[in-house]
DNA sequence: ATGTCGAAGCGTCTTCGA
């Protein structure tokens, strides 16, 4: 089975990238993460024609999570039992509001055996804002939600863009970072407390240089210059961890024209 | 490391988030 994760940036605006993707890939499950398209606006018909049964968890202009699947898609769950929702603007970084409102940022299903999540953490915005809080505290309801998936003794993959760097070798310079998000002691514990229900980190092989990261701003070359961070993870129980025989990044999908931020992990395993 | 990109609003620019 190969099993993918890609931080697609708007899949309206990535189609001619993803598409062909797919052609030369064949992935057997997508995992994809801001769609930024409302619930029914997702491109199933044209994933369709190419073999994949689509499952869209999406609200419009922010977040929106998918799953691809050529082997099955079956028990669907869009978000999950605990997710704390966020009480403020879709985009702010302050609690505004009385009543949490839940955002479109997980999906699950099975796939060839498998529970295959697609998530996209929050991202935090900045330690000191409220998102921030909200973002360690949905990772923790994540960590219960999968660890009720392997109470039930499913085989398990939480793939998706976690917006944590697990570690300082997952950022092109941990000095940088001082001060900001996604490289902090609390968000890198929520991420091992997730790991510590029984999941292994797949660590994918960069295809070019000694960094295996998965996200370059579009800003300042940072690409050319390999300045990058490792946000975009697949964590997966045993029987597929000890299985897997090829886990690379796609970097290749960074280049050219319109691309997304991100370049997708590509896993392969057989069970 | 703040150099770009994408969405949305009533908009052919501005604002915001990432």
């Amino acid at each position: 089975m190969r099993l993918a994760t890609w931080n697609v940036n708007s899949v309206k605006a990535r189609l001619p990238r993803l598409l062909p993707w797919l052609e030369q890939t064949k992935p057997d499950v997508l995992c994809v993460q801001e769609t930024k398209v409302a619930a029914d606006a997702f491109p199933a018909a044209e994933v369709a024609e190419l073999g994949y049964a689509t499952a869209h968890h999406g609200e419009g202009r922010w977040n929106g999570v998918a799953l691809l699947s050529r082997v099955g898609l079956d028990d669907v769950r869009r978000g999950f039992d605990g997710d704390p929702g966020w009480a403020g603007e879709p985009g702010g970084d302050e609690a505004l509001f009385d009543e949490p409102r839940r955002e479109a940022r997980a999906v699950s299903a099975l796939c060839g055996g498998v529970r295959v999540w697609s998530v996209y953490v929050p991202n935090g915005r900045t330690p000191e804002s409220a998102h921030y809080g909200y973002k360690l505290t949905w990772l923790g309801a994540l960590r219960a939600a999968v660890a009720a998936d392997l109470a039930a003794g499913e085989r398990v993959a939480v793939c998706g863009d976690y917006n944590v760097a697990p570690a300082d070798s997952d950022v092109f310079d941990p000095a940088a970072f001082a001060g900001s998000t996604h490289v902090t002691g609390p968000e890198r514990d929520a991420v091992a407390a997730l790991l510590a229900t029984g999941l292994s980190d797949i660590v994918p092989k960069p295809m070019k240089g000694p960094n295996p990261f998965t996200y370059w701003d579009y800003r300042a070359g940072m690409f050319h210059q390999d300045k990058g961070m490792r946000i975009d993870l697949v964590f997966a129980s045993p029987a597929i961890a000890d299985a897997v025989s090829d886990a690379y990044i796609d970097r290749e999908a960074r280049k050219g024209k319109g691309p997304s931020d991100h370049a997708p992990v590509v896993i392969n395993f057989d069970i």
